[in-house]
Order: structure tokens, then sequence, then C-alpha cells
DNA sequence: TCTTGACTTGGAATCTGTCCATCGTAGGAT
DNA sequence: ATCCTACGATGGACAGATTCCAAGTCAAGA
């Protein structure tokens, strides 16, 4: 089952048949579908799924920080369920593949206080690009 | 004097009035303004400049690596002239306000090989994220 | 079963960025 | 100083991604 999906039950949500073929279409390790990419899917098992609700509901989930957005190149945003196990991203520059990673160390630890400027710093992201086995 | 426009110069650009402004507009440390907030305050100086000149211009800029384009909210992209000192972001969660720090360390060191899933990795993007000083 | 407020819909609107045919001009040649 | 011409500028059309909105639909508690 959707872990996801359980997450989401759990927290009070309405359940509808549109969230729940959102969130089936978003389960997994290394998903990072566009929003486009993922009407697309969810439109395969349910034909009337309307943009505006896969917009919808990705924003609401991302809200809940059970789904990350990731812009790593500018165009479409993706999603990425992964939420709840820290990682960070590899892309490629060519194909634009991407692979979840995890780096050793502790960036938030890299950033000194007189480098802070009073801000409460709270989140890091990194975001390694290079090229692909596929594309040398 | 800007240096950017110094530089640019340097490499033989044909100069134009348009892309005086735009190089002018650019010059300094923490901006980084959207395409169209260059284009703005390059019109205040040249008021026929098209939004086409501008995104050319920027275009080439970060081409010649005069320039560092940074996506940090999936919106518009914003401009960094900033390239040859090199830096990360961190982006007040609020309103976006976006300041340059220097982290300690080389996150490059920090993705072991088996991390990397045959990649040739050859840079590395950091954003920190916080609330600024004036959005508490 | 009824009710109601939350959810969905699709199309229009917005924002960001690119393309293209045409016109203008910087800067070397004369 | 003037002429030429290739490179740059223009603006309007176009495209992609996302948001907005008014109207219709439905999940779930009473």
């Amino acid at each position: 089952m959707s872990d996801l999906l359980e997450r989401l039950r759990g927290r009070g949500w309405r359940m509808t048949s549109q969230r729940r073929v959102v969130a089936e279409v978003l389960d997994g390790d290394h998903v990072h579908l566009t929003a486009d990419e993922v009407h697309a899917r969810a439109a395969q098992r349910l034909p009337e799924i309307s943009r505006a609700t896969v917009y919808n509901t990705l924003g609401e989930m991302v809200s809940l920080g059970e789904v990350i957005e990731v812009a790593t190149d500018g165009r479409a945003k993706r999603y990425d369920p992964n939420a709840h196990h820290p990682h960070q991203h590899l892309v490629c520059s060519t194909c634009g593949t991407i692979r979840d990673v995890h780096p050793t160390g502790d960036p938030l630890a890299d950033l000194p206080a007189e480098e802070r400027f009073g801000f409460a710093v709270s989140q890091v992201e990194v975001t390694y690009r290079g090229l692909c086995p596929s594309c040398v």
C-alpha cells in the first residue's frame, strides 16, 4: 500500500478518488515527476481528472510537508514524495535525470553565524550537477 | 566603474547602449534581479529597450560565465553578477530576499563515490532557507 | 437520507520565457 | 568623415507552466 496515502488519511483529509490517484502516482523512491507528468499518469486511471485538481493536490501535499518541491532546471517544478527521508539531489546537466543522494556531513553546520545575517536558518538544499553514465 | 562592463568589453563584445545599461543595472554585490526587474530598471535609463534584448543579453552573459542564473523559487530565474566570487545563497522563506553566503567546507567532497551512481559530478549548489530578520 | 462545506472542473487569465522577421547601428574599411 | 555590412535590437506572436474563478459535484457527519 501507499505510505503517502496512509499518512494523508491520518491527517483527516477528505478522501476523493482524485486525491487517491495523485497520491498513488507519487508513491515510491526516486520519483521526481512534473505536475504534467503526474496529471498524465493520473489520467490513465481517472480520465476526467483536471490539471487544476492535480496542481491543487500537489500544492496541499507540499504544504503538509508530505511532498517536496524540486526546481532543478528553471522549467517545470518536480514533486518528490520522499519527504521523510532527508536527501539531496544529483542532476544530469544534459538529460536532466535526477537521483536522490545522501552526502555525509551536515551542510547546515557549515554556515557560520557571521554568515547568517540574522536569519533563522532552518533548511538547506544541495544540488549536485554533472554528467550521468548515459550522457558521458 | 562597472567591473562587469569592463570584463565584457575585454571579451570583444560589440558595445551597444542596451548592453551597457543591462550591465550597469547588474553591477554590485547581493544583486539578484529577475529578468523583468532588470528590464524595468534598464527602461528607466533607456525607455525603448525591449524585453527580448534583456533576455538575450542576460543569456549571453550567462554563457560567457560573467553572470550566474539562480532558480531559488521555481518562479522567475534571477541573475547574479557575482560570478567570479564562489558563493552560495541564503533565501528568506517568507519574503524571498536573497543574500550571498560563504559556507566553510567543500560539499563536493561530502558526496561519497558510492552515492554518485556513475555520474561525473562537477558542480554543487547550496541553498540555505530560513526567516530573515524582517520576517522574524 | 439530508445537508453542507469542501472539492473538482474547465476555461480564461497570468506569468515567464522563446522565436522570428524586420529594422537599426557599431565599428572596421575606405 | 562616410560607407558597408554583419551583428544586435525590436515588438509582437507564440508556447509552457501555473493560477484563478464561477459553477457544479460529492464525501461524510447529523
